[in-house]
DNA sequence: TCTGGGGTCCTAGGACCC
DNA sequence: TCTGGGGTCCTAGGACCC
């Protein structure tokens, strides 16, 4: 492991509320709620006065009514994604994305053609901020746990680097909740044992957190509160699955109407694939309960493909065979997602499977466009489910 | 706290194979 | 009468992240 400080955590402060902030000045140094009947994020104007993202609207609206609320962009983010992790590439190769706003970036080795990694850090902060109008926070530390925590004890708008030599001070005095993979029901766990700080989970025996957390997380608590953290920083990871879900209303869904959003859901998803040339073999169908319960079912069919037919076959047998759960429970979401994916040859993309945005009118011009009118009513017989009163788009 | 939509990783049991 | 050991895949569930 570098004996210096060369990794960076960049992290977008509030990105979906800065990119609204930024595209329109009245909304500058206001209250900013992006999403109306859920917070998909939330201005720091917001966050002051307590509203948190996954929060109801109209909570938040109560705790701020004075926000403005916004509906999301999704284009206007997607872009902004790309031009700063255009950004990032420029400062180094060695750049691992993992969402849509942060990434982890390895500087090390760069120090004698453009400086110390403070020095990039801060370059790369400056850099966002005039390219791209955005405000991010950048954590620069020796591992990558402690990178991300660092930019999330800098948020918003900062820069912060832990020397190697005050990684302990620096880590030890933090609550739990600040360690990355403890959640809320980790945290609880803890606490019911009077354990609040990092220092204190470091104080605990490797087989007391094992005996309190299981294996997989009671190892890696007690390695990353002593600070082990050997993960490099990763090029070129690829998704391993594509997904698409929808909330329902908490009434009863007709079996035809169900299939219905599952089948629309499907859609979604092997467009997404198509057009990123991804094919998979493991549907699993995602329900969540009238008691907000979840579970998941899943099959994997035999030869990875990217088409609807094959996969939305398979997720149909899923729901056929959950119904009756569903009946009795109740349902107020249905997923599909679609795993174990690779690079096995898809179909090309139809003209409108390149924007999954695009409404359906908009994707039967397109087809209509490209193919003719013969094509598309052939397409669309052969694509219609008489069990459906929706076609099925063509493949 | 009355709850979106998109993901990741881990665990564990059973099937199956050699 | 007793009954190996290791590896991989599939399925289901759970915790966590943004």
């Amino acid at each position: 492991m570098s004996p210096e400080a060369s990794i960076l955590h960049a992290d977008l402060d509030a990105f979906y509320a800065s990119v609204e902030q930024r595209d329109d000045p009245r909304l500058r140094g206001r209250p900013v709620i992006v999403g109306g009947g859920v917070v998909l994020a939330c201005s720091y104007e917001a966050k002051a006065r307590g509203v948190r993202s996954a929060m109801g609207g109209r909570q938040a609206r109560r705790l701020c009514p004075e926000a403005i609320v916004v509906p999301p962009r999704m284009a206007a983010y997607t872009a902004a994604s790309r031009a700063v992790f255009e950004i990032f590439r420029r400062t180094t190769p060695v750049v691992e994305g993992l969402s849509i706003d942060e990434a982890f970036l390895d500087v090390g080795g760069l120090r004698r053609l453009v400086g110390p990694p403070a020095d990039i850090a801060a370059r790369l902060r400056r850099d966002v901020r005039e390219g791209v109008g955005l405000p991010i926070t950048v954590g620069v530390a020796r591992t990558k746990f402690l990178a991300k925590v660092a930019s999330g004890v800098a948020k918003p708008d900062g820069l912060l680097v832990v020397p190697p030599d005050g990684e302990l001070a620096f880590l030890h005095p933090l609550p739990v909740e600040r360690l990355w993979g403890v959640g809320p029901v980790t945290a609880t766990k803890l606490r019911e044992r009077r354990i609040r700080t990092v220092g204190q989970v470091a104080r605990l025996g490797e087989a007391t957190l094992v005996s309190l957390l299981g294996a997989g997380a009671g190892r890696h608590l007690h390695a990353l509160a002593h600070n082990r953290d050997p993960r490099p920083v990763q090029v070129g990871r690829r998704r391993s699955s594509m997904g698409a879900q929808h909330a329902l209303a908490a009434v009863p869904h007709s079996p035809a109407e169900l299939e219905a959003v599952l089948a629309g859901l499907v859609d979604r998803v092997t467009r997404r694939m198509r057009a990123a040339t991804r094919a998979g073999r493991t549907v699993t169908l995602r329900l969540r309960f009238g008691d907000y319960t979840r579970a998941t079912r899943s099959r994997t069919v035999a030869k990875a493909t990217a088409d609807t037919a094959p996969l939305l076959a398979a997720a149909r047998a899923l729901l056929r065979a959950a119904l009756p759960e569903i009946e009795r429970r109740g349902v107020t979401l249905l997923g599909v997602s679609v795993g174990n994916l690779d690079d096995s040859p898809v179909q090309p993309p139809l003209p409108f499977d390149r924007d999954p945005g695009a409404d359906l009118d908009a994707a039967v011009d397109a087809v209509r466009d490209r193919f003719g009118s013969g094509a598309l009513t052939r397409a669309v017989l052969l694509g219609r489910d008489p069990g459906l009163e929706m076609p099925l788009l063509p493949d």
